[in-house]
DNA sequence: TTGACATATACCCATATAGGAATATATTGG
DNA sequence: CCAATATATTCCTATATGGGTATATGTCAA
């Protein structure tokens, strides 16, 4: 079997740096797809690419208006990913007390000298 | 071009399924590759295979001792997928409000008939 | 209606998967 | 030293990718 797709789930998809890039490029206001091209200075049709894997997994809206398209990210699909890490968070802050207490017990040593 | 090594970072590297759940399964104490492949109810080389992924990214740690191998999870690695989507935080709370407040607003007029 | 503009899709291709099966590489106990 | 145990690596294959380039689709403006 080959790699899950990028459109199976937000983990996938923001897997992508460029799609990442996007998301926080769209995550205050909505934007058109021409803007996106511009100031992230990727081709179009990546662009187009990128917006429709994101679209898929539910990581940005759309809103059609004539012959624009605004995409935002929508904030809501991007929590799973943030529980996820969460439940990691008091283990790196219990790694990073053993790191400082043994700084400081090392640094007691020298004090004695 | 291709999608990205799944070696190339933290991103890539846990959007495989089955990493995080070697990742969760690791986070509180380190364990022998048997133990995964028991607990988890995967292949012993499939298990190695993943292994070795999240170990070039630095997302487990290795201790030898004789034939056994503890891996063990570490967590300071996950923290800058942590930080990426804690960028989002305050944007899906704001998201999640608006929808309360208009199902608040909804319910006052049906409090009113 | 037609031409210009905005966006999406189709096509081609090199590449890295993840799983399965088989095998290699340690390392230990006796 | 050898058999058993623990783990890693190799080989195979189907598959989806992301970037380019070209083109299709859709919509407005005159």
């Amino acid at each position: 079997m080959a790699r899950a797709a990028t459109t199976s789930d937000a983990f996938n998809a923001v897997a992508e740096p460029r799609r990442r890039d996007i998301l926080n490029y769209l995550a205050l206001e909505e934007r058109v797809v021409g803007d996106i091209v511009v100031s992230l200075g990727m081709d179009q049709p990546a662009v187009s690419k990128h917006l429709r894997v994101l679209r898929e997994v539910g990581l940005v809206r759309v809103r059609r208006h004539g012959r624009h398209q605004f995409y935002r990210t929508n904030a809501e699909a991007i929590r799973p990913l943030h529980d996820w890490t969460k439940t990691f968070e008091r283990l790196w802050q219990h790694q990073l007390n053993r790191v400082k207490e043994r700084a400081e017990a090392k640094q007691k040593l020298l004090d004695k000298v």
